[in-house]
DNA sequence: CTATACCACTTGTCTAGACGTGTTCACGAG
DNA sequence: CTCGTGAACACGTCTAGACAAGTGGTATAG
């Protein structure tokens, strides 16, 4: 019994119908949507149909689903503001405190985009860094860091069973008499690799954002994190620009 | 025939495979993948399982599929920087050559959302202006910022005849003698809505960035950006942070 | 009282087939 | 030579049904 055709395709009206009980707090945030079986009964479409409809909002970020239990209207998340002075010397507040850090380290040769970005030949060797962020036992970030081997060598930065620092590293380069002039950050937004999704426990069609970020001396480059991944429900990044 | 399970779902074994070709240069960036009937011959599958398949690499962003033509591998975007001298008061290069704007404006009471960033009462009237910026006639970036009404009535902000500015707002309200002293960016990521989708040409399952932007002369807050919207597959955005 | 087994209900995976709609290209009419 | 038209082929939507697998509660055996 094909429907019959007004257009817009039957899952996509489905879907509409949903948000709107959604946004008009019919289904409140963080309880169940009707099951599948539900909406095919209700809609007259085949569970199929509802499905795709369902996927729609899930793609969407607006509801997650969790297999054997439903479909919830996603609750807003607890959100965590990279703040503009996270980088600041004067470190009145100690985020490290809330969060649990795992560290991994281990030497590398630099790989060409590596090289271009510090300024040194392919191959001088790197120390890496890679670091999950938690709190309350979810994941929040993962980053991996590189710093020239050399120079960091013998350092706390460089030792392994160091409690490693959380985010604000020109305090702990200027332990080792490193002084950050400076620190450039690119960020971009992608859909997390499968890998990223099981580490940052995302749900299905959260976007990561990614910052790719150099850390400068001077004119040297001490430092590349060559992606600090962020999960983007729970995170934001605040930024102040200085006008001449 | 249920094909006997290994554990992992058979549409994500071929999907492991695609990417597998995709990443290996079997399937050159740019090109085309076999289509769903293909798949569905040569893995044995039926056409829907190999939809799924094709699915799950969309909603990583490694592929995207047209309507009538194919699924292609995802070839790299000319990406468009925003740098982080984009609100440099000398403007040495003019982005908006390359760029076409369309504007639309009008006025409105603030909300409360929007008192609150501007730091005045609900209910003043601001001066909304809502932008579209295209570039070989696709759009590449959606606005709305507001101006408290008042500071820029009369002045060739609020002229709808006049080509609008598009991004170097520093410089156009210095003309109107208010001098910006900073800026401040809030960055996210999240799904687009369907409107966004359709406005910004967005491949299915390609997220976008928001920025939402203050700008503040001294103490006083003169324009509120409530999101910039950018593709996240064409943009990225670069910040320099002084070190004091 | 507890532990287990089972059952009802949910989403996940998959099949086979139908028809709609957009693209492309070759072929034929003008 | 140009234009259009139609066939072939691509993805888009949808149906109906089957079994797998996760969850939570209930009834039963110990």
């Amino acid at each position: 019994m094909p429907t019959p055709r007004t257009g817009t395709p039957r899952y996509r009206q489905v879907a509409e119908e949903l948000r709107r009980r959604i946004e008009a707090g019919a289904i409140p945030a963080g309880s169940l949507l009707p099951p599948e079986s539900a909406l095919s009964r209700e809609f007259g479409i085949s569970r199929g149909t509802a499905r795709e409809a369902i996927a729609a909002l899930r793609s969407e970020g607006l509801v997650v689903t969790e297999h054997g239990r439903g479909t919830y209207a996603r609750p807003a998340y607890p959100v965590r503001r990279l703040g503009a002075n996270r980088y600041g010397t004067n470190n009145s507040h100690r985020p490290s405190d809330k969060y649990q850090v795992d560290a991994t380290i281990n030497e590398v040769p630099a790989t060409q985009p590596l090289a271009n970005m510090f300024n040194v030949e392919p191959g001088t060797m790197l120390l890496c860094r890679k670091l999950v962020l938690s709190s309350h036992r979810v994941p929040q970030q993962l980053s991996t860091s590189y710093f020239i081997l050399e120079t960091v060598a013998g350092t706390p930065l460089a030792d392994p069973n160091r409690k490693p620092v959380v985010d604000n590293n020109p305090v702990h380069l200027r332990a080792i008499d490193i002084v950050v002039t400076d620190i450039r950050e690119i960020v971009r937004a992608r859909m997390p690799t499968p890998k990223e999704v099981k580490a940052l426990c995302l749900p299905a069609g959260t976007p990561v954002l990614t910052v790719t970020r150099q850390i400068r001396a001077g004119n040297r480059v001490v430092e590349v994190t060559n992606d600090i991944v962020l999960p983007s429900d729970r995170s934001e990044l605040e930024y102040e620009i200085p006008i001449d």
